[in-house]
DNA sequence: TGTACATCAGTGAACGCGCGTTCACTGATGTAC
DNA sequence: TGTACATCAGTGAACGCGCGTTCACTGATGTAC
């Protein structure tokens, strides 16, 4: 950080610092208010030095979205391991819910950023971890699961729907303020869902 | 526009023109690509003459959106009205998901932009105007409705996330092109969503 | 009908800002001998 | 163990850009008499 004065000339480590230092910003303040020169400065180094590992802001942000997608697909596999009783489907679409409504701002950049390199191969494969996992619960097996388009897409849209709401639905309330779509009413969504897919013939 | 020439020194009519202008330039090109200079050039006009209309630019972008919400709402209630033999619930959310597969970067705005000032009573109101036809069409009794806030969210985050995964979600095509996430799997979610609100209890 | 004048809408130059990117540089590191 | 040198990481000045906003202005309009 800024504060802290560095050891040496060389930093050591900086790419990984402004990858956290990037995230950073963008989780407390949205991906609108990112900039190289203010990533640089967050991480107390000179405004050109990023230069040296990202060619193009749209490369830091692309970064940024991989490791915010493999976290996703890190939490949702945590929260179906925590609980190997229940339905394996309710752990993936509560945890998805969860963790837009614990990070929006990466959530949304994920998203909504149009400087994020869509095209990017390590992108859409983390994009697809976290994806594999919401239709491995609807289906572990993969025959089945190449019938079932709609019926992911149905899960899948139905909490992608929660999610956002949950960040920047009307019902969230105008600061900002996390807690204005409460649980209960996204957890009776949550159930309701598990049943249609489950008794979706 | 630009090309046509000017009769007068006075426009005449610059404020409308300005907002459909601005909407025509966000509806093309996405709100990350609007500015007040360049909407203004396009209404062909001097830069500053906006500033007599808008004191701030969040303003015309909060007036947008207000004009973006009551379309929607037409939209919806003409959408119901067309096919009255149907269950309404499913016009209006086929209705909902058209529009923003029809206006993407518009209805993208209208959830995500932060230069929209949400706290505006106008944006509540319109935004209300098009959340009240969803409700109406699950409830047409109010006292039922209040009981029923879960039932609602359902519906609405179904066809919410419905319509964001159209426009911007990864089974989008990275290009652009709308046609990424076809009709049918979307129609068959829609008839799933309306058969498990009229069977809710 | 004509004239004086207030009002108003649009102009264009200017301001300061933060941005991404480039580039010659310099300080530190590590390797070869 | 010491020295020369190549390599590399970070610097800071500079570039050009587009932005929102301000302000004295000017051209057109319409109203009062």
């Amino acid at each position: 950080m800024a504060t802290e004065t560095r050891k040496s000339y060389h930093h050591g480590n900086l790419y990984k610092t402004l990858l956290q230092t990037g995230e950073e910003w963008i989780r407390t303040r949205g991906m609108e208010a990112f900039s190289l020169r203010a990533c640089a400065k967050a991480a107390g180094v000179a405004h050109s030095a990023p230069g040296h590992y990202f060619k193009e802001v749209g490369e830091i942000f692309t970064e940024i979205g991989v490791r915010t997608f493999e976290r996703l697909a890190d939490f949702i596999i945590q929260s179906k391991q925590a609980e190997p009783d229940a339905d394996p489907l309710f752990a993936v679409c509560s945890a998805y819910v969860q963790f837009a409504r614990q990070d929006p701002k990466l959530f949304q950049m994920l998203f909504h950023s149009d400087r994020i390199n869509r095209g990017s191969e390590r992108f859409q494969r983390a994009g697809e971890l976290a994806f594999r996992e919401l239709a491995l619960a609807i289906d572990p097996d993969p025959k089945k699961r190449q019938l079932n388009h709609a019926k992911i897409l149905f899960a899948w849209s139905q909490i992608h729907g929660l999610a956002m709401l949950s960040i920047d639905g009307p019902m969230a309330p105008v600061g900002g303020n996390r807690s204005g779509l409460n649980e209960e009413p996204i957890v009776t969504s949550l159930r309701r869902l598990v049943e249609v897919v489950r008794n979706w013939n």
